[in-house]
DNA sequence: TATATTGATGTAACCGATATCATTTATAAG
DNA sequence: CTTATAAATGATATCGGTTACATCAATATA
């Protein structure tokens, strides 16, 4: 590879013109800088960006910790988040977790050995406190798609309270009155900001609340379908599930059918995120959509303000969602007994 | 940030001395070894990675192209490649191309400014003949899940003729005779390869291909619903639709279902891949299943090992697929004309 | 004891760009 | 025609490690 002594050798001036001629052109003269660009093309010279950030001390890279990729709702965000760093010449390292703190910790270390300039984590059960106490310094860090209580760190997110809220709402509108929620792990803030709207919805309507209609599960289509096998199993089985991905959704879809029950008329199913597949689900599934790929721009947008000082405060990005009906709810059936 | 001055001045020793304690501790004796690690921890040393690898020239990233990470399969084989990059000490830069060849070329001059050491491409249309003549020099690349014919580059594919080929042989043994293939973009290498299996099965037995029942989609949901529509409205439609992925192949079931036939007894569909949703489509989906993880992980050795002069040829790894037969294909209806 | 050999450590060049400071050249003002 | 000022360019330190080479001490051999 041709380096900008060649350049500057062959356009027969030092290298601190050619860094000029490049960076600065202003600085330079008309003529210096057309012999320049000229051995620059000559020799096809391109910057060794290792060295540039080396010396800048900024690596242009952002970590990116995700729980699993393979999860459809957070490719679209990484697909966005991939599209604003493209646009702001950054670049992403992913790093699939696995929900393995082990390794959200050792990737969260790659900041402090100046792999990357900072990070951004989906669906946080461990905020790096620890880590950040260890270490003195403080990691830059944006949250998206869930909050963490205990750090104040720029986040976009949903109102997932509303959302659920409003979902549950819909469900009530109908008739249901025993509606099962098909939940994420248990210490998730995001499934508590949820089952706080499917109560707020419950206690606006004057509907009791019944714990054993709480199911975990673990945002995978096997885990909507053990979720709804063992509601529907319940001696006072519910009349509509929601859940609160559509992966869980479309396992607990099928967990239904195989109880011989009809969607909507006998159980109304209902999800979040509007993935792809929740459209072609049968029946297509209502659910909740939000702004995936506008997550990860937004995420991605905000951490490079941290990082080049544009950020005084910590702020909060609430983005917008939107209740999907499509026909896998509908009316309560009539009560039997 | 504490620099390995900081920690040779404490210890009491060269830089120099301290690089050696901790690359090549035999160098060094005993005394000075646990001086300088006592060192390194009292100022919580760790190297910079950017200056260790602009100075070795290595930057142990691997760019990694993929046209869209929506594609849940896509999303298996990135997972996988993760993991084996992360256990070799390399880092992924993803990089969304959405197919567009600007933007391909845009990320794979990463290599060439020094930000990755290879490059992985995925279902590649465009081979880099023109960016590497044009640099003159050879990028370092690896090819996972389609051939590239114009270029020697090591591979890990299917052997998608022989699956194709299985999977058109279980259609016609289950007395399908007009069966259609939703297929990929017509350019693809992939595409022409399952359609070369196709026919040969359909020529094995016998069977006419009709050029009718070839259809390009695009590996959507959408694609496969349309493409589906289409084949229907033929004045003598197909009894199967073999779709080259399940995404496809779910929209083709969906489809189906509006026309008001059953599956399997009308119309049997097939899929390709076996993403988790297969399972869950209803009827539960017949696909040939691909080890999505062992690609990535393979691709990235490969090309880790390319990288570090542990390959003389250019390997095609040729990995396994297997029939899943499930419930979307069954026998033949009989013939009503 | 003198010399060869091995082991341990230090000095400094180096990777490729950037940026400070010094220096030269061109222009403006007196 | 000087001198002051601005513009253009060059020489070089710097980022933080690694490594070739030099140096010096300790041990082995003659």
């Amino acid at each position: 590879m041709s380096n900008i002594r060649d350049v500057a050798q062959l356009a027969g001036v030092s290298v601190a013109t050619v860094s000029r001629a490049l960076q600065q052109p202003d600085l330079v003269s008309l003529k210096t800088r057309t012999k320049v660009l000229a051995a620059v093309k000559q020799v096809g010279y391109k910057p060794n960006l290792m060295a540039v950030r080396f010396r800048s001390g900024k690596t242009h890279h952002l970590v990116v910790l995700v729980p699993t990729v393979a999860n459809v709702f957070f490719a679209r965000v990484i697909s966005g988040m991939q599209q604003a760093a493209h646009d702001k010449g950054y670049s992403l390292l992913l790093c699939n977790t696995l929900a393995d703190e082990t390794m959200e910790q050792s990737y969260a270390r790659m900041v402090h050995t100046s792999q990357a300039d900072g990070l951004i984590q989906l669906r946080a059960h461990n905020p790096f406190a620890q880590l950040e106490m260890k270490t003195g310094s403080v990691l830059p860090m944006v949250n998206a798609c869930e909050v963490l209580d205990r750090i104040a760190c720029p986040t976009v997110l949903l109102d997932n309270r509303a959302a659920a809220c409003a979902m549950t709402e819909h469900l009530l509108e109908l008739g249901h009155k025993r509606i099962a929620m098909i939940k994420g792990p248990a210490r998730s803030p995001l499934t508590r900001d949820r089952v706080a709207g499917y109560r707020d919805a419950l206690d606006a309507a004057g509907v009791a609340f019944d714990e054993s209609l709480l199911y975990p599960g673990d945002f995978t289509l096997q885990s909507g379908h053990q979720a709804a096998t063992e509601l529907l199993a319940l001696a006072n089985p519910p009349t509509a599930l929601f859940c609160e991905n559509d992966e869980m959704a479309i396992g607990a879809i099928q967990a239904v059918k195989q109880q011989g029950l009809k969607l909507p008329q006998d159980i109304s199913v209902a999800g979040f995120d509007d993935i792809s597949f929740a459209a072609f689900a049968d029946p297509p599934l209502t659910t909740i959509a939000q702004p995936a790929e506008e997550f990860g721009s937004t995420a991605v947008n905000l951490l490079i303000d941290l990082l080049e000082g544009r950020l005084t405060k910590a702020p909060k990005v609430i983005l917008p969602f939107e209740l999907i009906q499509r026909a896998s709810t509908g009316p309560a059936p009539a009560v039997s007994d």
